[in-house]
DNA sequence: CATTAGCACTCTTTCCCCAAGAGTGCTAAA
DNA sequence: TTTAGCACTCTTGGGGAAAGAGTGCTAATG
């Protein structure tokens, strides 16, 4: 993009940017004369509104409208004009207490982290749960059902449980199941989630003894919890967040905006899309895989679990958003929840 | 009420209702008269409509505008005319398919549950999780996470499986913690979870031995736990359908409701209410307790797992409603729940 | 005596038109 | 390069007026 822009344009394009994000309404060459007492005539911003428009930066719906921003336009303020934002002790010593008044778990913590993020940011907030393939396995309960169902309960080092139920297909005895457990406990303690499935095989080819069967049993029990685990688990709270601006006033559009956001899997696969990348990431209203939020725009950071392993918080909300604000509050509780998460190690 | 209402009165009335509920349109005499092949005038009707209007059963907006159910109305309808419905072969066979085709635990069949409820009555749809407190326990894990953090994984003779993350307030050894299960998967075998915590403190009363100790820790698991488990826990989805009728068109009224959705305490507590009750419950509009959603009515059964204990399923959405067809739907959707729990035992 | 036709009246909804207002783009002057 | 001036465009809001739907009352009818 640009770097061309001159100093000028760039400053009526900050204001233009401000202006819009603040009232919703678009803005006109007059206003920006005369409230941010720029001393120039509305003509000639007028006339440098025309280059920002070339540019790509901001648009106007019809002939006689003020100027609004585009997707590029938000993309060029936040990577080249957005200076770093902070938040305010207070506010950040009242999410702290928030966050230290109980801890029950990891339900209830990420449950309280999706509240306090959409309070803050007045936006819906969307909590992933962390993935379980990079944690380290610990030590599995296996408690038989019925004939062939089986709950499995798998704990890994940094305090997470997981219950899978699981259909073995034929009948397993008590007596089995603690076999495989114990096979589990001794031999694979300490093997990451993700890696367990080939540990076991390595020891299936290794000895072709009376135990293979076991072992069956034992990947089988691996694949199947491992499987399931990928699936979506997130929380989203606060869309009626989205009901309050005044870009969302259309129910129709508003509608399949909230049916979208019915598809959890859907929606968990956006946010973890590139969980990798470091830092906030920003997805700006097109440049979002997904047309039903191509309104809107999400920011999301990852957030650390044990070693290596992570999850990913965002906040949705329409494309004319506070964007400095928005990624300070992310960041600033993503570190929180990290730092919780870090006490159940 | 009034069962003083002639034959033609219910017939009129069960007209105004039907038309009303069906196209959310106020219906007038006219309508009436002409549409359903009465043999009467509009001027007889109106007189008769005068009667139910008189009785509190349906109401006009404004001097000129057609008539409308009132709360009293869908009660009466309710009560006095509502014939049994039953749902299609082709659907109840959908439904059965749906729930039949995986089985991956609470979790999982919850979840389907809520969105098959929400799909097939076009209602934002409502699933309270099981009260453990009748629930009969099996057996517990305790798993040390750091100095006074211990995870405690209870299971239930139904299958059930809760993890809880438990204060001890003072560090606990993992011998200790070895103890203490001992002592439960021992002694406690077979005791309700609700009766957990006097079952405990008859045996700290009779023996005030070297074990007071660890029964008193004992104790406080329960207590930690149990407290815990009583909280709030549910899903919710198809919010969005509520955008879909006309009665929700006002975005300001809906974002109200929709928030009031978000308070999952108060939600769970609401539905709740009257788990006791046997069969199908409605609350219309304003027969329920809480302000927000005094436009809506709330059709909840109870589901039954194990021996006695139960949980909630409703829908929720606007008090024009297809009582019959959402009464079946949520009644056969419970039965089937019901049906898939047991497979757990 | 229940039923009905007729009619005046009320209230909402819709449509249209017009004026106001906001803002642009262009041109010519400073 | 900047600015003043001006014509032009498009939206928004208000004010009727007309249409439409429906009621309630009264008087006539079978």
């Amino acid at each position: 993009m640009d770097k061309q822009l001159t100093d000028r344009q760039k400053r009526i394009f900050s204001i233009i940017l401000d202006s819009y994000v603040e009232t919703a309404e678009p803005v006109g060459s007059r206003t920006i004369a005369k409230k941010y007492h720029l001393d120039l005539s509305p003509a000639t911003i007028r006339n440098e509104m025309s280059e920002l428009e070339e540019a790509g930066l901001i648009t106007h719906r019809h002939t006689s409208a003020g100027r609004v921003p585009t997707d590029l336009g938000y993309r060029f303020f936040i990577n080249y004009l957005l200076q770093h934002e902070t938040i305010s002790q207070e506010l950040a010593g009242s999410i702290s207490r928030e966050f230290r008044k109980e801890m029950e778990g990891l339900d209830d913590l990420l449950e309280k982290t999706t509240r306090i993020l959409s309070a803050v940011t007045e936006q819906a907030s969307i909590v992933i749960y962390p993935e379980m393939k990079d944690l380290i396995f610990s030590q599995i309960g296996l408690h038989r059902l019925s004939g062939t169902h089986v709950m499995a309960v798998w704990m890994g080092a940094s305090g997470l449980v997981h219950n899978q139920m699981i259909d073995m297909r034929e009948d397993v005895s008590e007596d089995t199941l603690r076999k495989i457990a114990h096979f589990f406990n001794q031999e694979l303690s300490g093997v990451a989630f993700g890696d367990m499935k080939d540990e076991i095989l390595r020891r299936l080819s290794e000895r072709k003894d009376s135990l293979a069967h076991l072992y069956r049993q034992a990947l089988q029990i691996t694949e199947d919890s491992l499987k399931k685990i990928q699936a979506a688990r997130l929380r989203l709270e606060g869309a009626f967040h989205i009901l309050e601006k005044p870009e969302f006033q259309d129910v129709a559009k508003t509608r399949l905006l909230l049916q979208a956001l019915d598809q959890k899997d859907k929606l968990c696969h956006l946010l973890r899309e590139d969980a990798n990348d470091a830092g906030i990431r920003v997805h700006i209203g097109r440049e979002n895989q997904w047309q039903e939020i191509w309104d809107c725009s999400l920011i999301t950071t990852a957030y650390q679990w044990g070693e290596g392993s992570s999850g990913v918080i965002g906040i949705l909300g329409p494309s004319r958003m506070r964007y400095g604000m928005a990624m300070a509050l992310v960041s600033h509780i993503s570190k929180e929840l990290s730092l919780m998460l870090g006490k159940y190690r």
